[in-house]
DNA sequence: CTGAAAGCGCTTACAG
DNA sequence: CTGAAAGCGCTTACAG
């Protein structure tokens, strides 16, 4: 910008207002100015930029694994909110560590990202207390915060899976499986929760041993069960969970009826199209991008819950009889 | 880190020798420093010590789009590599865009990443002329540059359509369709080419009629071809290539052979599971990111060419007879 | 419409 | 082992 100045032999104040579109230059030291940028290939130094101003210009967004499709839908879904404001994305994975999280995140703090998203592994986030106070907006979606209150965006949890039960139940299902992961696992707890809430609706119980996890390994547990404890449905906690189930159940003597938490790709494309509870994780992404933003615009109102709506879609697997 | 500094009574080089683990520092100096840290909640600015090093401590990547698995599986493998270093990713999707690919590009330049690596939408990269010569290392994946020299990582595209076409003329197949994006794309073309010297080789040439754009509509058409110029196998020439012509075949009256360039998910749980041939997106992102690494370590050698291997993987759906 | 000065929070390159 | 000074390349907060 010095070297700029110079050639244009203007302030480097003035070389500033050209760069960034800043009124009040004339139009012919506008003209010179920008002759010197381009004579020089002149570029903007983001970084020192960002030193002056407080604000980086980026969001951060710590996810489990960029290479699962629920968590890249939302990095996309994020990246294209950003990228409207000109901002850039950083994107972590943390891989259900909640020591690579808090890594992750006060790695993210520490480059003055204007905002942070993140999907918690771990059960206390106290440690962005500092944070939070120091007017960084952090907003959690998928799981909620613990011991911090901020902006949050779930899914429908429990809601989604007692749609899927009911679902079963009205095909005249009497034995319907859980498969889903530990519910430490906050979606997993809530899942199963609206499981259980089904099933007592129905004035039934759900037995302990149609509760399963390690989806694959379970359902041949499962479908070895006698006659009469065997069940004739499952509801699969999410995608992971559904292609699991549904490997094991490739080789299964008889059908059973499946509806899966998550669609998935080519979930229509199965021998039996597989019924699953669709929500969206762009949405998911979009809003808790929002959230942030409207933060940084000065809302400082008090922390908001945003609840994203789950859907049945039936293909065929779900209408299997008992 | 003035307020460490005056906390602990020394100076700030001192606080910086202490945050950095630089050695000549003394053990009770140390404690004293690390104490004020921890009462203060003091946190390294980051920014603040790019602009001064003039590195970022970040990798910048330019992918089509996160949401894709191709891109995201070389995503995930290039902030693994990355993280090893304490350096975090920036991500930016272009869409195939050559105009958001530059715009991108100059936004990560200007935020002083550490290296670019790029899958390049456009094919013109001398706008990068002025960085390559500034020493920030730039890597392409996936597609060659045009206009620079730099490192790249492309794919045995021809060698791996060649492959899937020769496995089709050993079933016996007389007419094998190509199902490809336009050839302008340079994946498409490479793969195209490997395909039309598979039938040159076997001394029978391609029938402009069976090389198509457009996977599900060209498919209608091609099965709606008079017998005797139907088609009986296709080379499906990307990922979602072979799921459009999938769609479409699953009505078809007669089976017809196909084999997909790119692996999926679930390609082993169709009603016909997929023949594709098969490569490691994981790889191309681990070795672009290596390769950068060993740039900013200081080679200067000539740039590199490395390729990934593709390997034919047979499942069903390629071994369907004429 | 234009510019001089200060400063963002560190690290570099020294000196002692 | 420790520190004083300069400076990275911008923007801020002024003054004229």
């Amino acid at each position: 910008m010095r070297d700029v100045a110079s050639a244009a032999d203007v302030s480097i104040k003035t070389v500033s207002r050209v760069v960034n579109g800043e009124p009040g230059v004339s139009a012919v030291t506008a003209a010179r100015v920008g002759a010197a940028i381009a004579h020089l290939g002149f570029a903007r130094n983001d970084v020192a930029r960002s030193l002056r101003s407080g604000r980086a210009g980026a969001l951060g967004l710590i996810i489990e694994d960029v290479a699962n499709p629920f968590y890249s839908a939302i990095a996309r879904a994020v990246e294209d909110v950003a990228s409207e404001r000109g901002h850039i994305l950083i994107t972590g994975s943390c891989e259900e560590d909640p020591t690579r999280e808090r890594r992750l995140a006060l790695r993210l703090l520490r480059r003055m990202v204007d905002a942070l998203l993140i999907v918690p592994a771990g059960s206390d986030h106290r440690y962005l207390l500092p944070e939070l106070s120091i007017d960084t907006p952090i907003v959690f979606l998928d799981r909620p915060s613990h011991g911090v209150a901020a902006d949050t965006v779930l899914l429908d949890n429990a809601g989604g899976a007692r749609t899927g039960v009911e679902h079963l139940l009205r095909q005249g299902h009497e034995r319907i499986a859980f498969i889903g992961d530990s519910s430490d696992l906050y979606t997993a707890g809530e899942r199963l929760a609206g499981y259980r809430a089904a099933l007592a609706d129905a004035g039934r119980e759900a037995p302990d041993e149609l509760i399963r996890a390690h989806a694959a390994h379970s359902t041949q547990a499962l479908l070895a069960l006698p006659r009469g404890r065997r069940p004739t449905a499952m509801l699969c906690a999410n995608n992971r969970n559904t292609i699991g189930a549904l490997r094991a159940l490739r080789d299964a003597p008889a059908p059973v009826a499946l509806v899966g938490f998550d669609d998935f790709e080519l979930a229509d494309m199965l021998a039996t199209p597989v019924t699953v509870v669709r929500h969206s994780p762009e949405d998911m992404g979009r809003i808790a991008a929002e959230l942030a933003y409207r933060r940084l615009a000065g809302d400082a109102g008090r922390p908001v819950h945003r609840t994203i709506p789950c859907e049945l879609v039936i293909r065929g697997s779900g209408e299997v009889g008992p």
